[in-house]
RNA sequence: CGGGGCAUAGCGCAGUCUGGUAGCGCACCUGCUUUGGGAGCAGGGGGUCGCAAGUUCGAAUCUUGCUGCCCCGACCA
């Protein structure tokens, strides 16, 4: 892409109505423009973001063995009133009329609409156990939204649903849910950590939070050292091998959030120097719920002695556009945002230091192609525009890599290779800077297999 | 929903107290000079001053009502 034709509208001030520091960058960087209070659009720069987070989410969904579906954004009330939180749901829920006026309503979630499809689906114990998902917008009318797209009234929310006979097969799906999310976070370079949660109307100790840390994160976490150090699952991970194990490694230490954060118990399991307290952000949350809607909602099967069961069901929610601000708030510096690999908008910013000299052209112009031709994400910053405004801008929108090609490093047969994350340049000849920039790429290539 | 604040050009702001027909920086357009970390000079374009009513010869400015947005708190992927 050239940035002489791409929609890229930088802001040099911070808007004043950005308070933390991913809003701030997100409305710099022209990834998103807010159209009104807790709902953003999303210009092309965050859209591609947007799409690539999305895609790893889908893809380790998929890996795990959900099976996405699509379900609307607008919902009847009467499905509602059959699980009875039509009227428990509150003012959060938009609830509008159509012409007929007919009660319908801006989903929030759709554990209601699942259920009703699975229950019209699905007869026999034969047919489980199943996970559908599907990534969708919702509507929560937040009280008061905040922090940008962290906290959106309109939001992007992948949720999968699981359906089994037993508690014990729901569990199984759960440790499903539970490591797909851990390889999906660890793919967008994050680093993240599952806490008990708050468990649902059955109990148990089945419902995690997902946090990933971050300085500016909005809530205080307290976990054992360790999991700062643990590897998510590799991608030779057999999905249908009892996963127990493994989840029970990533839940057997300390590991809480300040709501269910237990001072006593923390300094009884944790050495001193082992105790980590810091901020996180909730990027993705899990949790069983049993029959709460397939009991009321009649989403029963025949088991194998012919009697009704209703299934057992939980549901597995990941905060797409979130994950967004997420990523920037663990990843930024004072000049801007730094983009993992996995979701940058594009893998490498190609800088022109001197558009209109007739050679700096033609060696972009070469480069520009042959970094496409190598399946590279390239933006071209062919502008007629000072270094220095360069260089900020693209620092600014976080490419992980930039070249930099000006007249002066060509006469030497060079050009330079930036890497945003630490700043070092290397001087090289541009085939050197292209298989570094295709190993780099191909490196991303291994970790999603 | 309680408390606080803001609304003037794309972004950041001044002007409001003390009414006289809108200004600054950045961004944008034109030209010249510049050119490796947000250049200089000159010339330009862009605003129903959030909306509505009122007071007045005259309202960004005063009065009343409304709306939107932000921050702090209770709630959340």
């Amino acid at each position: 892409m050239r940035l002489s034709r791409f929609f890229l509208p930088i802001l040099r001030d911070d808007p004043k109505e950005a308070e933390i520091v991913s809003h701030r960058l997100m409305l710099r960087a022209g990834m998103i423009r807010q159209s009104s209070a807790g709902i953003y659009s999303w210009l092309p720069l965050g859209h591609r973001v947007l799409r690539k987070i999305e895609q790893i989410v889908r893809e380790e969904q998929d890996r795990a063995g959900a099976l996405e579906l699509l379900m609307p954004t607008i919902q009847s009330a009467d499905l509602w009133r059959e699980s009875g939180r039509y009227d428990d749901y509150g003012k959060e829920m938009l609830r509008i009329q159509d012409r007929h006026e007919r009660d319908m309503l801006y989903g929030p979630t759709n554990e209601e609409l699942i259920t009703a499809i699975f229950r019209d689906g699905v007869k026999s114990y034969k047919d489980l156990p199943r996970i559908l998902y599907h990534i969708q917008w919702k509507f929560r009318d937040e009280i008061r939204p905040r922090f940008g797209v962290m906290r959106g009234r309109e939001f992007l929310m992948k949720d999968s649903y699981s359906f089994d006979l037993t508690q014990e097969g729901a569990r199984r799906s759960y440790n499903r849910m539970f490591v797909a999310y851990l390889r999906t976070f660890a793919r967008m370079g994050l680093k993240s950590i599952p806490m008990a949660a708050e468990t649902g109307p059955i109990g148990g100790d089945l419902s995690h939070e997902f946090i990933i840390l971050a300085d500016t994160g909005e809530s205080e976490v307290y976990c054992h050292k360790d999991y700062l150090s643990m590897e998510a699952p590799g991608a030779d991970l057999d999905y249908d091998a009892d996963l127990a194990p493994l989840v029970q490694s990533w839940t057997g230490k300390y590991a809480a959030t300040s709501e269910m954060h237990d001072v006593a118990r923390f300094e009884a399991e944790v050495a001193e120097t082992d105790r980590v307290t810091a901020r996180g952000i909730e990027v993705g949350h899990i949790f069983f719920f049993g029959t709460k809607y397939s009991e009321p909602m009649g989403a029963k099967v025949q088991g194998p002695d012919g009697e009704l069961i209703p299934v057992e069901m939980g549901s597995y929610g990941v905060g797409v556009t979130r994950l967004v601000g997420a990523i920037i708030e663990a990843s930024h510096d004072d000049a801007g945002i730094i983009w993992p690999q996995s979701v940058a908008p594009f893998d490498v910013g190609l800088i022109n230091l001197k558009a209109g000299d007739t050679d700096t052209d033609a060696a972009c112009e070469t480069f520009y192609a042959r970094l496409q031709q190598a399946g590279l994400d390239v933006l071209y910053d062919d502008r007629d525009d000072r270094a220095g405004a360069k260089f900020a801008a693209m620092d600014l929108i976080g490419l992980p890599w930039q070249l930099i090609v000006g007249p002066k490093s060509l006469k030497a047969g060079e050009v330079e290779l930036k890497e945003r994350a630490t700043g070092e340049r290397h001087s090289l000849t541009f085939d050197s800077a292209l298989s570094m920039l295709t190993a780099a790429a191909a490196g991303r290539a291994k970790e999603d297999a």
